[in-house]
DNA sequence: CTAGGCTATGTTACATTATAACAACCGCTA
DNA sequence: TAGCGGTTGTTATAATGTAACATAGCCTAG
């Protein structure tokens, strides 16, 4: 298994991210597929702009980024296509900074768990399942059933903190 | 020591209200003469608010309250106040909301873990160092600095389970 | 006690993020 | 091929948040 093999909880490191952004694509259109929804040429672009990024971006700069392709360039185009990607989990928004970016592990349901980087501003999704643990235990101590989780860290990753 | 007397990490249960209140301003009163800071009248008046309401408060709702007691209503003077509010630590933004609501326990800088019921909008801050400790160690892994936390975990609350 | 500097507040304007509502289109299938 | 459901276009507006500069209030040095 090479590098470019594995799955991106690499956003800090180096990885052939055409790589990334490919088979991202592929895996939706498969599980959009699978799940008789229509990945549509809008949808796709968006989820493609998402992952080219190397950081999370906001509906409006992809709504630009949309326009100069020709798309339509009214709000609804971006936040319709956002909230299809969002509800078939193949992005995750990012509430503390109003962004977007594309979910590393879709197909398999999880919450998004992230460091955000405030110098590159890149986003790394984790998969913790420790973190998962603890939240559920502290959920049933309260009798708390929970529905969606918005966990955001902000710091500064490895490499930003060396070239400081 | 009895209900009233304990700290309402109890959002979801019954308790006298009015004395937390009470302790909240206190206590900011006491933390902000210690920093050598003002918690001038708006300041102290938004902090009240805040902690009235049972569920967290949008910035334009708590501006509405003050614009009602004859406070000045645009929007700078209640974001001001916000920012200053949570700079002392005395209140937390709920970013996935869009919402404010008291610091349960400022003076003890932490950051806010919360449990949002999807029901009744109340939200219980959670102080879970275990939680602490997990996202700790696998930022350690990552290498990441952490600096600030977004941690809010919607559902709903053993009260609203019961009633539905 | 007052002049000047710092902080806080007032005021106007605007930027950013997001949604409502209805019309037009498109693809499927009965 | 008519119609139905889902998608997109279009216009308008709501909700949230900030910039920039003017004014006022508070404190302290002289």
């Amino acid at each position: 298994m090479t590098a470019s093999d594995t799955h991106p909880t690499t956003a800090f490191s180096q990885h052939d991210h055409n790589h990334c952004i490919d088979s991202a694509i592929k895996q939706a259109q498969k599980l959009c597929q699978e799940r008789g929804v229509r990945l549509t040429r809008i949808r796709q672009r968006v989820l493609e702009l998402v992952w080219q990024s190397h950081q999370p971006l906001g509906a409006y700069t992809l709504l630009a980024l949309l326009a100069e392709e020709g798309f339509n360039s009214a709000p609804p185009t971006i936040y319709r296509a956002l909230e299809f990607l969002q509800n078939e989990g193949l992005i995750h928004k990012l509430a503390s900074v109003n962004a977007y970016t594309g979910c590393t592990n879709p197909g398999n349901p999880h919450e998004g768990h992230f460091f955000l980087c405030l110098s590159c501003n890149q986003a790394l999704e984790l998969d913790t399942s420790t973190l998962q643990n603890s939240l559920q235990n502290s959920a049933e101590n309260h009798g708390f059933a929970i529905a969606q989780q918005t966990i955001e860290i902000t710091g500064y990753c490895a490499q930003c903190q060396q070239s400081a």
